[in-house]
Parts: structure tokens; sequence; C-alpha cells
DNA sequence: GCGCAAGAGAAAATCGATTATTTTAGTTTT
DNA sequence: AAAACTAAAATAATCGATTTTCTCTTGCGC
């Protein structure tokens, strides 16, 4: 897109700011996010801190209630549960769309977008996770729900996306599921999408999506 | 619900209102929100007007641009379609599931809400859309999506169909479509859902969104 | 006459301070 | 010792004013 904007407002980069650190599960489930704090952290008033925040809230990666202050929503293996059913129908839906109706543009992209992935190493020399993966995941990911061409289908999907992103850091963190063959799921993914193959694409990528949510749920169930 | 909370904030409170006068069609298309103006009119300060108008950006009922302000999103036939596919999509979807895993109590309460609804005017005496069938309306269709259990489904279609709203009151308020009965479109709705007949149930919600969004789009390009 | 630039005015963004509410700590009472 | 009340501190919510940015107008040069 085009980045006419030459200046960023200080109100959406504080939220970005916040978002990618939300994202990349820095700030612990449950944590309150003072006001005070973020304001002097990021050298802003209050209330630009209050509009990022708010921001946020309305997009449910922050947990908001009225005289209380926002928080870092908690986590449950209940909610997993929910998200991820919500995910499987909403993210196959538009995949299946974009199967459907995808133009070679969007073949390209997959491709492309699979080409990166496979080439970025997951974890970094020390063994923590790479940010460049985390980037090329998102982007491989968005790229397969994106050639529905509904621009609100596809806000739709990654809503939610976003959503299981804060329990998907931890689940890696905590659980890396040395049985699963990860890169192997990417290129069926991405192999299926170009073949225009709906239903078992679909199913391929529910599977994905539940296993891990799946073995986070069951590494929690197992230190609680 | 409890009522614990007997005081509400005043961003709170500004959001409300804002939102109820969107999604009833008060103000027109494009029409930009001067948080100047709407802070003298609900007599509260800068700040509460934008974290208001902020939050029902975040949720996309408000269009933002850096800089340059809020205004209501303008509406425009391609998006009527766009949101159209996402909705069919995902209310079936979440029709579907509810279908599959609503238990008694959401039978009950589709059967409630419909009753409510077939017993509840459209119209006032003077030919103005009733404010109580719009409830009812709302409500009714709620009803068929939240017996999935799943919160965050719920919260995706709800979203999606707030959206459209802002389009469907012009709809009858522009083109209200005599050859169509919708009271008995809402009745089959609901005695499928409860017959658990998934597969009709879902193509009839489909057909009922599309219908309504295939008025409006006509009436526009006939008026345009 | 047309296009461009400077400036006045309007609107958005931000700030620092004030007010209201909740939480905490201490104290008293049973 | 536990419960309940009270006062103090902390934090959230709100305000009014200031600063920054955009926009529209007016004047100047081509």
């Amino acid at each position: 897109m085009s980045a006419v904007q030459g200046k960023e407002t200080r109100a959406e980069g504080v939220y970005r700011a916040l978002r990618a650190r939300l994202l990349r599960g820095e700030l612990a489930p449950g944590a309150r996010l003072r006001p005070g704090e973020l304001a002097a952290e990021y050298a802003v008033s209050l209330s630009v801190v209050r509009e990022a925040v708010t921001r946020l809230a309305g997009q449910g990666l922050v947990d908001a209630s009225p005289q209380r202050g926002f928080a870092v929503p908690a986590l449950s293996v209940a909610e997993l549960r929910d998200l991820t059913r919500a995910r499987v129908l909403v993210e196959t839906a538009a995949f299946g769309e974009s199967i459907a109706r995808g133009d070679v543009a969007w073949e390209s992209r997959v491709l492309a977008a699979h080409h990166t992935l496979a080439r970025t190493p997951p974890l970094t020399a020390e063994g923590h996770l790479s940010e460049a993966f985390e980037e090329a995941h998102q982007t491989f990911h968005l790229a397969l729900l994106d050639g529905s061409g509904s621009r609100h289908l596809t806000a739709a999907a990654l809503s939610l996306r976003d959503r299981a992103d804060l329990y998907r850091h931890w689940s890696m963190r905590l659980a890396p599921d040395p049985s699963r063959d990860i890169a192997a799921e990417h290129r069926d993914l991405a192999d299926l999408a170009v073949a225009r193959a709906a239903d078992p694409a679909k199913a391929l990528l529910a599977a994905h999506i539940e296993r891990t949510a799946e073995a986070l749920a069951a590494h929690v169930c197992a230190v609680t």
C-alpha cells in the first residue's frame, strides 16, 4: 500500500508498539496495563495511552473494565477451545473462498510467502523464536486467506488470528512439539491451495489450527 | 446479567449513544464526526468523545484517518457485496454450530425471540420503522446464532451484522420490498432451527441475508 | 486567466492538571 | 482474632488549554 502518510500520530505509534508487545507475548497474561506507567515509558501523555489502549480493547486484545482499568487478557483453556472452534470455521471459510475465487496473483503470493517461510529458520542461534520467522509465518497465513476478495472476511479471520496469537507464543515457548513437522504442514497447505483442492486444503488448515491449540491445552492442563 | 455497575462512565455513555445513532441510520453516510460538535452536544470534553469514537473506529463502525478526523463510513455497492459474502459465510457457520450444538435452552430462546418478533408490528402508525421491531429483529437473529457456545464465533458474526446494519436501515427506508414475505422467512428460520435441519436452515439464512442486500444494491444502482 | 505559494483560520492531537473512584492500610469494635 | 469501618494513597476518568497539522482563501507571478 502507499505509505503516503509520512507522519504517524503518537497514539498510532503507541498503539502499534503495544500491539506488537502483546502479540509477541512480552506482557504476562492478566498483567495490568497502567496508563501512568505506559505514559512514562513511551514519553507521552495519558490521553494518547488511553486512546491506544482503548483501541486495543475494542479489538479484544486488551480487557477493559470501567473504573478499573485495563489488563492483558487472561488465558484460559476454555477460551482457547472456544477461539479455536471459531478460527477453524472462519479461517477455513476464508481459505475456501480464496481457493474458489483467488486469481493467479493470489497463487503467486502464496508461493512467495511460503518460500520465504521455508527459508527462514524458526529459531535463533540462542534457541529463541526468531522475529523474522514470526513475521514470515504471519505473512504466509495471511496470504492463504486473502485471496477471497472480501476485505471483511479476511478481517474477521485476522481478528480471531490475532487473539489466538496471544496464546500461540506461549504455546511455542512452553510446548514445542518435536513430533510435529510444521514445515511439512505449511508446504502441503501451499500445495493444496495452488492445486485448488478445496476440501483437503480446508481439512489440513483445520488440523493445523487444532493441533497447536491442543498442544497448548494439554500443556496447561499438565502444569495446572 | 447483574447490573452491579451502578455508574456508567461518560465515555461509555457517549459510545453507546453514538453507536445507537449510527446503527439506527440517523447519521448520513460519509458525514464527518467532529469531536468539537459532539463534545458540545453531549456536554463532555474532547477526550471523552475521542475515546468513544476511537472505540467505534476499532470496531469498524466509524472511519478514522490520522490527522483528518473521523467520519461515518461511506456506503458502497462494492462493500455491500463484500460484506454480504462475509456475512453469509460467518453467519451460516455460526447458525450451523448452533443447530449442531445448541441445547434446549437455545431452542427456547429462538422460539421466544420469534414469538416476540412475530407479534411486533414492523411499522408504526406513521409508517416509520418501529423501534420495538428493530430490537426484536436484532434479538431474533442473535438468538439464531448464539447457541454455538463460542463467544468468539458469535462476536465475529455480530460484528459483521452491525456493520451491515449501517446498510440495512437505508435499505428498508428506501426500498421496502412488498414482494418479500419477511415474516414467513423468519418463521421458517425458527422452525428449521428447532427441527435441527442444518442444511436447509443455512440455505435459508443465506438467502435471507442476500435478498436484503440485493434489494438495496438494485435500488442504489437505479438511483445512481 | 491559471497555477502556485503564503498565511489565516479551523480542526486534530497532545498535554498537564483536576476530579472521582477504587484500593489499601490502619484502626477500632465485637 | 475476625470483621467492619475510616482515612490515606493510588489509579482511573475527565477537563480545559496548548501545540501541531491540515485546509481553504487570498494574493502574487507567470
